[in-house]
RNA sequence: GCCGGGAUGGAGAAAUCUGGUAAACUCGAUGGUCUCAAACACCAUUGCCUGAAAGGGCUUGCGGGUUCGAAUCCCGCUCCCGGCACCA
């Protein structure tokens, strides 16, 4: 068209000018009570580790389009934004830089809030929270004391999950293949008395309300799936000579019961000092606790790794055949599964039979496939497939369809056993022997034990007096605030001393999208009226690597807080979008690697609308994207040309004069109104989709069509108009900042944001038919 | 081993739910207009084979099936990605 290019879109003067009234008016604030359909946005709280990256960005993008798309639909919207600002990694950023956590992060927050500014992201900035103030972590304490009172949260001594390098014990979802989440330091095992959250108590209602996540991927709830891990099975009762109580075991095979030949119970068991007690055996038992102690996880869940055992001289009784069978101890049985014991059926167990040719246990047959005779002394592999019961008394010829739902009825009507059920999901382990985080609201006296601290006396804040560098194993830095730990007993008044562990930061991203609701709130972490008013959350938007983190505590913390009448969602994400990651030559971003593209970069060259939009138009939302290794210039070849194509439109239609045939139309006039009606129906419904690249590209056929009608002398300003009008309101939701400006340009006094979405004519709209 | 997801041009992708012209849109590439020149912008070509062209033939990981018609639905494979894994 106008190949000179005298003007060209100015767009650092027009989005420093918009983010300048966006910033002074929050002109998208939203009540505490809509009054109309509501739609509640969240996007997962960023952590201030640094100033945004492109993950942020990309996150962003997609959740701003969805919010400015809802409120064009009509519905009210809550688009709040916090920080989850606790935790390690800031803290091992100042301790690096040798300043306190609480500067590095008020910096680091500083950053983000300006980008996300910059951004033009249309977040309700009065609603803002860090979690690092004493206002947010109160209701931690508040939280924990509410588990703590239903016996939810609880102290007990097990072998915890330790990361030598950042000091501190991790949950075990926070344990990656065996190493530290955040370091990647390979984790040992150390035995601490600590906290814990009970979330095995909902471990059915996580698996079973599944139900309702329709909106979620099924990879997500395969990952929380397979993460609980239910298996169904029966308790069985072996009794031991010399002692009244039977030792139980959990299996979900009891049809094989027959062919148990030797029991293990797993070395860190107490019943393992109990068994060896008097047998002369105990320094053999210390040595090996202390080989299987000292293997990382890694080394101890290797399966090349040959599976170590020894004999205690104690025997049980199978209860089926009656039959003295050997126990041992070995360190391929697990503490915290199950009872701590199994039965051993090396016949159909794979590890039992590896075990079993080591030390050479009998192997017996009691399930015979249909096509062949297994011998127990011949066989190289355990047999675990169909088949018919042998050797096993009145159920011989039983059919493994039936086998362990027969068996098992008849265990518990001979009082050997029962049906039972198992998880492969732990208690959450909360301490933290790190400094930046909650305090934990326990004291610890002499004369009344474990005290919780009352509500009055909350919250418990944490000092700035400390020495916050990660202490020898096992003491938390809050242990060198003397003064702090020093307390009367909140009962009896006579000297005690703090908890000085923190809590894990998961804590408070598992209940911090109720706050946004009720945020000065002092005397409750929220109001449940106005949690009503607006909860569940409609759409939930964030990375997907938090599958069996975050999106299993908050799903846990959703299900305890309704129970205890604070909100009635039994889930408070019906709806997840988990935006795909973002790398470049296939390796996640990083400045040491030096493949890294800046926000700020971007925003300057090309603009926040560009870099948007770039974003959107990559793919699929949940699609991973590897950014070109031009870097930011990519974005000066897709979206920003294309940016510039849509202003010179919209200026070119805006500088024509009016003319007495405007309302006129030709065949010229009604395809292109055609062509438009149809783009409106096809972008509103990929907008439901949330299938952004494909709106952008409609959008630019659009342009295209009429950019050919401008090429052949097509000049009706009144088409045009209606052209470039849907235009801006169709992209508005993804660059703000451009269809706001020519808006105005357009003439219209109100902000194009505050505009109904376009409607089509069903008419216009409709596919031209095809005769086949 | 168990569970889940996926495979379409040189690249990102679209069409898959709801079977109907496969490859929209964009990048890259090639040629052109403009320019002293370059950049920008604009125009054209661009799945593969064949052909001077018109045209013809083939094509959605592989093999079958259903159907007038299959990228799409069904059955059986292969490969890739992700998760879990000594969980009894």
């Amino acid at each position: 068209m106008d190949r000179q290019r005298e003007r060209e879109y100015d767009f650092t003067e027009v989005e420093e000018r918009w983010k300048k009234e966006w910033v002074a008016t929050n002109p998208w604030a939203a009540p505490d009570f809509p009054t109309g359909p509501k739609r509640y946005l969240v996007t997962m709280f960023p952590y201030p580790s640094g100033d945004l990256h492109m993950g942020h960005v990309e996150v962003f993008s997609i959740h701003d389009t969805i919010a400015r798309y809802s409120r064009m639909q009509g519905f009210e919207v809550l688009n709040p934004i916090g920080w989850d600002a606790f935790g390690l990694p800031a803290e091992n950023a100042a301790i690096k830089r040798n300043i306190n956590p609480k500067t590095w992060t008020y910096d680091n927050i500083a950053k983000h809030r300006a980008s996300m500014e910059r951004l033009g992201i249309s977040f309700d900035w009065d609603r803002v929270f860090l979690t690092c103030e004493p206002t947010f972590y109160r209701w931690n304490q508040w939280l924990f004391l509410q588990l703590y009172e239903r016996g939810l949260a609880y102290r007990k001594a097990a072998a915890a999950n330790w990361c030598p390098k950042d000091k501190t014990v991790l949950a075990n979802e926070q344990v990656i293949a065996g190493r530290c989440e955040l370091c990647d330091t390979p984790v040992v095992k150390k035995w601490l008395t600590q906290w814990f959250f009970k979330i095995t108590d909902y471990a059915d209602r996580l698996l079973d309300d599944m139900e309702i996540l329709t909106g979620w991927t099924e990879r997500i709830k395969n990952l929380q799936r397979n993460w609980i891990g239910r298996s169904y099975g029966a308790e069985v009762n072996f009794s031991i000579e010399g002692r009244v109580e039977p030792i139980r075991v959990y299996t979900t095979r009891p049809d094989t019961l027959w062919g148990a030949t030797f029991f293990v119970v797993a070395p860190e068991h107490p019943l393992a000092d109990e068994l060896i007690a008097g047998t002369g055996k105990e320094s053999e038992l210390e040595a090996f606790r202390e080989q299987v102690g000292r293997l990382t996880e890694i080394d101890r869940t290797s399966t090349e790794r040959e599976k170590k055992g020894m004999f205690t001289g104690k025997h049980v009784i199978n209860p089926v055949t009656g039959e003295p069978i050997p126990v041992w101890l070995a360190d391929y049985v697990l503490m915290d599964y199950g009872t701590g014991a199994i039965m051993a059926v090396p016949a159909h167990d794979q590890r039992d039979f590896e075990f079993a040719r080591s030390y050479d246990l009998p192997v017996k047959v009691v399930i015979q496939p249909p096509n062949e005779t297994l011998d127990g002394d011949t066989m190289t592999e355990a047999y675990a497939g169909e088949g018919s019961m042998v050797n096993s008394g009145e159920f011989d010829g039983t059919s493994t369809d039936v086998s362990v739902e027969k068996v098992t009825q008849w265990l518990e009507a001979q009082n050997l056993g029962s049906a039972a059920t198992n998880f492969r999901l732990r208690d959450w382990l909360i301490s933290r022997q790190r400094y930046w985080g909650t305090p934990i609201p326990i004291v610890y006296c002499d004369e009344c034990g474990e005290v919780p601290v009352p509500d009055d006396q909350l919250p418990v804040e944490l000092p700035e007096q400390v020495d916050f560098t990660p202490q020898d194993e096992g003491v938390a830095p809050l242990a060198t605030a003397h003064e702090w730990v020093n307390v009367a007993c909140p009962r009896c008044g006579k000297p005690a001393k703090r908890e000085t562990d923190t809590m894990d930061t998961f804590v408070d991203s598992s209940w911090y999208y109720h706050r946004y609701l009720d945020v000065h709130n002092e005397s409750a972490p929220f109001d449940p009226e106005k949690d009503r008013a607006w909860m569940p959350v409609d759409q939930y938007t964030g990375g997907g690597e938090h599958a069996v983190l975050h999106l299993i505590y908050t799903r846990f913390i959703q299900k305890f807080l309704m129970d205890i009448g604070m909100t009635e969602d039994p889930e408070p994400f019906p709806a997840l979008l988990n935006q795909g990651v973002i790398t470049m030559g296939g390796k996640r971003m990083s400045k040491s690697r030096g493949n890294v593209v800046e926000p700020v970069e971007a925003f300057e060259r090309y603009g926040a609308d560009a870099l948007r939009l770039y974003m959107l138009f990559s793919g699929p939302p949940e699609a991973p994207f590897d950014w070109p290794d031009e870097g930011v210039r990519s974005i000066g070849r897709v979206t920003a040309p294309w940016l510039q194509r849509v202003w010179r439109l919209c200026e070119d239609v805006a500088d024509m004069p009016v003319a007495p045939d405007d309302a006129t139309r030709g065949p010229a006039e009604l395809a292109l109104r055609k062509f438009l009606h149809r783009t409106i129906k096809v972008a509103t419904r990929d907008y439901e989709n949330f299938s952004f690249n494909t709106i952008v590209a409609r959008l630019q056929e659009l342009v295209n069509e009429a950019y050919r009608y401008r090429a052949v002398g097509g000049n009706n300003r009144g088409i045009l108009l209606e052209v470039v009008e849907s235009l801006l309101l169709l992209l508005a939701p993804m660059t703000p900042y451009l269809t706001e400006e020519e808006w105005r340009r357009l003439g219209h006094d109100e902000s194009i944001h505050d505009q109904s979405w376009p409607e089509y004519d069903p008419t216009l709209a409709a596919e031209d038919e095809v005769t086949l």
